[in-house]
DNA sequence: AGAACCACCTGGCAGC
DNA sequence: TGCTGCCAGGTGGTTC
């Protein structure tokens, strides 16, 4: 389930029991992500310490002093702390183990995810072409403006692009362009100033309530059974095809944009 | 450069 | 009960 705010959720869940915590052990059990897993993480990590945990986009990076644990979630992974002697699962395939005797574990059924490492995270190709953080303060009405000038492309799938804007997945790309009221199918270079600004705000203040909701149920992070704290979000229009719109009553619709579901309400978003 | 499509992989669910 | 087909929160690569 992971977007934006699912990934900043997990790193706020992690950092208590990663920061400052000496590595014991790497265990790979499944190297065949959608990046194979370096096997020399079981040599490099064991006596480094984790100094940090950052996010940039839905990647999460790991401060291990000599490199970076380079971390993605894909779209099934999650990542929990256990004691060490949990016995893994059938789709645990990645642990951190910590001097704590805990371990970060890594669950990812589709393998979509990601376990790398790096010494240079700003020319890592995997980092180095992200756009922009939808909640730091360059993104606004205005980036989001001059970024769509002479893009054809329906705004929806230009929200979601990570060369433009990162973290933005399909589920907040569809709430936001129904808080903004504009129809996800408009050329995004046909929106004006006045709109640009209106999206980037519903940007930010859908991911920001998300990232909220997701953080009054961090207690339920640490634990050896089910979810990492994922909470159950309300969605106005994603996965309501044919249900009420609730703001105006209509029906809403569900199209494809991209070989993604794209939903929204045709009486409020124009 | 930009847009459309495919690929990677497993699990859950609807329909028969 | 069990099979088939379709769908799913991401994103890098290829093709035109």
């Amino acid at each position: 389930m992971p977007e934006l705010p699912e990934v900043e959720v997990t790193r706020r869940g992690l950092a208590p029991h990663l920061v400052g915590q000496r590595i014991e052990a790497a265990v790979v059990r499944h190297a065949g992500l959608r990046h194979p897993v370096p096997e020399n993480l079981r040599r490099i990590l064991p006596g480094l310490a984790v100094h940090g945990i950052v996010r940039r986009g839905k990647y999460l990076l790991l401060d291990c002093g000599a490199g970076w644990l380079l971390l993605h979630l894909g779209m099934s992974g999650s990542l929990r702390i256990v004691p060490a002697s949990t016995p893994a699962e059938k789709h645990d395939h990645f642990d951190l183990v910590l001097a704590s005797g805990n371990c970060m574990r890594l669950r990812d059924p589709r393998r979509f995810g990601a376990v790398l490492w790096t010494t240079e995270p700003e020319t890592h190709p995997l980092l180095a072409e992200l756009g922009v953080e939808p909640l730091d303060a360059a993104f606004g009405g205005d980036f989001l403006h001059r970024a769509t000038r002479g893009r054809r492309t329906a705004i929806k799938p230009l929200l979601m692009d990570s060369h433009v804007v990162v973290g933005i997945g399909n589920i907040y790309a569809n709430e936001a362009l129904f808080d903004a009221g504009i129809n996800p199918k408009t050329a995004a270079g046909r929106l004006g100033q006045t709109r640009c600004a209106r999206l980037a705000e519903a940007v930010k203040t859908t991911l920001a309530r998300a990232i909220a909701a997701g953080g009054s149920s961090l207690r339920d992070f640490v634990g050896s059974d089910g979810n990492p704290g994922y909470f159950q979000q309300q969605y106005r229009v994603y996965g309501r095809a044919g249900q009420a719109c609730p703001r105006c009553a209509a029906t809403i619709r569900q199209i494809r944009q991209g070989q993604r579901s794209t939903f929204y309400c045709p009486g409020c978003q124009k």
